[in-house]
DNA sequence: GTTGGTATCTGTGGA
DNA sequence: AGATACCAAC
């Protein structure tokens, strides 16, 4: 065993020896906050901790791979006998061992978003309300911070805040949705994602001497990474494990506040905050990384430059010793278009300048639906690349469908595969017949399948109801007996999913087959997948293994089919942890970085320029910014400033400081007028002319409501203009119009106050 | 009960 | 633009 503990600088090093009591780390980007981590590990492992007694709680799936890879390079074999997981992995590991305990099955199944939307869809349609004022979006992200904050349903109905707020937003009965959505996930045997969380604290929370006081003793060493990311339940859990009075509390948090950008989830910085708070009479000590190692000069200036517009922060500033590195280049494009094919023609350029690897590449952006431009270009330039946070492989529909009948063998009380599958393939089960057994199974407070032999109908429906229950139970008794991928293949020739893809002769449809039997080899590879990195403690062959497993995968976990050898294409959120030699970080524009969902509130804003740093401090070598003028949204073109965020990266570290790289004449001549942005991003000036552009006495404003996209309208101030679109409905109504000739000629008006007349 | 066409909505991020 | 929801016709 080489002496790891050289390779680190002073600060880290005393981070990984400060093995007992609390310890906080604020980790800047690239200052070797996982090497400290596993380090840490490591380093407990060789003073004699057993591996099993050290529970690392990270946020993906492969930041725990990692760290447990990394701690085997240097501990050898062992390193997979750490608790090292996320959140959602290790408790719902915990939870099949102790379900019991609070009422559910040790089989219980795993409801993804699309699951509970599903589900909420039903009560709200069946509560009678409309879902255009109870979005199931809404409703259930208001479900998740109740949960994330520890509020249950009884509780819920009492929290007058909370009620007010459901008021307000014309949502009373939210309250109730939450209640039924509860009810009915019990009754299911499912959890969602945030009840993994939420019945671990409830396991913890109701058998203290069985369960707690069990992994109080078990986990003598806890560690949490991305600690910034944590919600308030996450923490309470954490707290629950380690915080008690003869505890040894050696719990180490390492976070980076700068890179706090979860708060959207119910990740509170509070915590860390809190964390100095309760752990202050324990002995904490705390640690600063602060030396960069990833980034040259420039990316850190520019980086450090950025986080100084937040209101709010832990000060830290982190160092780079690598040399100024080339400076920062800022791309304008005069549609999405032309930024796409920008990116690729400069990324081309660095590849063959720099010899770069696609793999060093990364083009990130705001929002998933960004990526299509980009793929379009790298495809035609012949260049691979892969996209992450699309549609994971597990989501795709023939995908759900084959899973739904295996979750059924498992769990037929699982509500909502059931009716994913009852008619699917059509087997004449229909809406009609569903809705009486789910009245029925409503009215019983049963789960659906206990209802299915007693719903009314004719002799041809209960024929198939009974030839489905057939079905299910044969599943179900095949899976007790032979294996996962077994049980999957009868259940695709069963229940007639295959053949119904095999008569699909469209492309689409030989696509879906192939999904099909890319699934069966991955049932079968995972249940024959006797590696030894396969056996740890989380190795569970079984169905219900396989299937808890790949409830909890993102496409991060899937396969790479690239060859190895591809440009990244992947949301700022999905890059957090990530580095890479040359990154684009594209679309800054207002309205889209920031986000416009985003720009209310400051804490909202602030959280963006957390987002924007994170991207920027992915860079290792080389950064290119890019924004458009125009681009298409919901099939209609819209007109964007260039982002603040531009503005807040010192004019030192940029390319040709002022100067701007633009499009070609030829490709700037066929985009709308530019209102000549002298320097390089001239902002907003709010000091705009007060006297009037129209004349006031023959001014006549036209109803607000007849205002339509595309019409030419006259306004007082700014004098003629041309709507470009209108967003929202009714009372909040905007324009988007475009007003020749004055400063930031593209205007938002809100309709209800304009006063606008119509001139054509 | 099923099919196909039209209207409507979408509008951040992810385990 | 693209997915989904809804409705009328088979």
């Amino acid at each position: 065993m080489s002496d790891f503990l050289q390779e680190l600088n002073t600060v880290q090093r005393q981070s990984v020896l400060a093995t007992d009591g609390p310890v906080l780390v604020v980790a800047g980007p690239g200052s070797g906050k996982t090497r400290v981590l596993t380090y840490r590990i490591a380093h407990l492992i060789r003073e004699g901790v057993a591996p099993w007694e050290i529970l690392a709680l990270t946020f993906t799936n492969k930041a725990a791979r990692e760290m447990k890879e990394r701690i085997e390079k240097v501990v050898g074999s062992g390193a997979n006998q750490v608790w090292a997981g996320t959140f959602h992995s290790i408790f719902s590991r915990i939870l099949r061992m102790e379900a019991e305990k609070i009422g559910y099955p040790s089989h219980f199944t795993i409801y993804d978003t699309e699951d509970t939307k599903s589900v909420l869809g039903a009560i709200i349609k069946e509560m009678n309300l409309d879902k255009t004022v109870y979005s199931p979006n809404v409703i259930r992200s208001r479900i998740s911070s109740a949960k994330s904050n520890l509020i249950t349903p009884r509780l819920y109905a009492e929290k007058e805040d909370l009620l007010q707020q459901d008021r307000a937003a014309k949502r009373p009965l939210t309250f109730q949705i939450y209640q039924q959505y509860s009810d009915r996930c019990k009754r299911s045997g499912a959890m969602d994602f945030d009840d993994l969380l939420y019945r671990f604290y409830e396991l913890l929370h109701r058998n203290p001497d069985q369960v707690l006081e069990k992994y109080r003793k078990k986990f003598r060493y806890v560690l949490v990474d991305e600690f910034q990311d944590t919600n308030h339940l996450q923490y309470a859990i954490v707290r629950k494990l380690v915080q008690y009075p003869e505890s040894p509390r050696n719990i180490c948090v390492v976070g980076d506040d700068a890179q706090s950008i979860y708060a959207f989830r119910g990740a509170t910085i509070q915590n860390i905050l809190d964390f100095e708070q309760d752990f202050k009479n324990h002995g904490i000590q705390v640690f600063k990384l602060e030396q960069n190692y990833r980034s040259t000069e420039h990316i850190v200036e520019a980086a450090n430059s950025v986080i100084q517009f937040n209101q709010r922060q832990i000060q830290k500033k982190i160092r780079s010793e690598k040399g100024s590195g080339h400076k920062i280049q800022v791309v304008k494009a005069m549609t999405d278009s032309e930024e796409g094919k920008r990116v690729a023609d400069t990324l081309l350029e660095q590849k063959n300048r720099f010899h770069l690897s696609n793999r060093d590449i990364a083009i990130l952006y705001r929002t998933n639906a960004q990526s299509r431009i980009f793929e379009e270009y790298l495809r035609r330039f012949n260049i691979p690349y892969r996209v992450f946070g699309g549609l994971s492989f597990y989501q795709r529909k023939e995908v759900k469908d084959l899973i739904a009948y295996l979750r059924l063998a498992i769990n037929p009380r699982d509500e909502e595969a059931l009716r994913r599958v009852i008619n699917f393939p059509k087997r004449g089960i229909g809406d009609s017949t569903v809705e009486k057994i789910s009245t029925l199974a409503g009215a019983r407070q049963v789960p659906m399948w206990e209802c299915l032999p007693l719903a009314e109908g004719g002799a041809r429906t209960q024929q198939s109801i009974a030839g489905f229950i057939r079905l299910i139970q044969e599943l179900a008794s095949r899976a007790q007996t032979a294996n996962a991928y077994d049980v999957a293949l009868y259940a695709a020739e069963k229940s007639g999913l295959a053949d119904l893809l095999r008569t699909d002769t469209t492309p689409e449809g030989i696509g879906r087959l192939e999904n099909l039997a890319n699934l069966l080899d991955g049932i079968k590879s995972y249940c024959e997948d006797d590696s030894e990195e396969a056996i740890d403690f989380s190795a569970d062959k079984s169905l219900t293994g396989y299937l808890q497993n790949i409830a909890l995968l993102t496409d991060f976990d899937e396969e790479d089919k690239t060859g190895g050898d591809a440009v990244t294409l992947m949301s700022v959120h999905s890059a957090k942890g990530l580095e890479f030699k040359s990154v684009f970080v594209v679309g800054l524009e207002e309205n889209l970085f920031p986000s416009i969902m985003s720009m209310d509130t400051m804490e909202g804003l602030d959280e963006e320029r957390r987002l924007f740093y994170v991207a920027i401090t992915r860079a290792e070598q080389f950064l290119t910014l890019t924004y458009s003028v125009s681009r298409y949204k919901f099939g209609q073109m819209r007109y964007n400033e260039p982002s603040r965020f531009l503005e807040e990266v010192p004019r030192e570290s940029l390319e040709s400081a002022g100067g701007l790289k633009t499009g070609s004449s030829k490709e700037a001549a066929a985009g709308p007028p530019t209102a000549t942005v002298s320097g390089a991003f001239q902002r907003r000036t709010n000091a705009h002319n007060a006297s009037f552009k129209a004349d006031p006495a023959s001014f006549q404003a036209s109803p607000s409501e007849q205002i339509q996209a595309g019409m030419r309208v006259l306004h007082l101030k700014f004098g003629e203009g041309k709507v470009l679109s209108i967003d929202g409905a009714k009372d909040n109504r905007v324009a988007t119009i475009f007003f020749q000739g004055i400063d930031n000629p593209q205007r938002r008006i809100m309709l209800k106050f304009a006063k606008l007349q119509i001139l054509e």
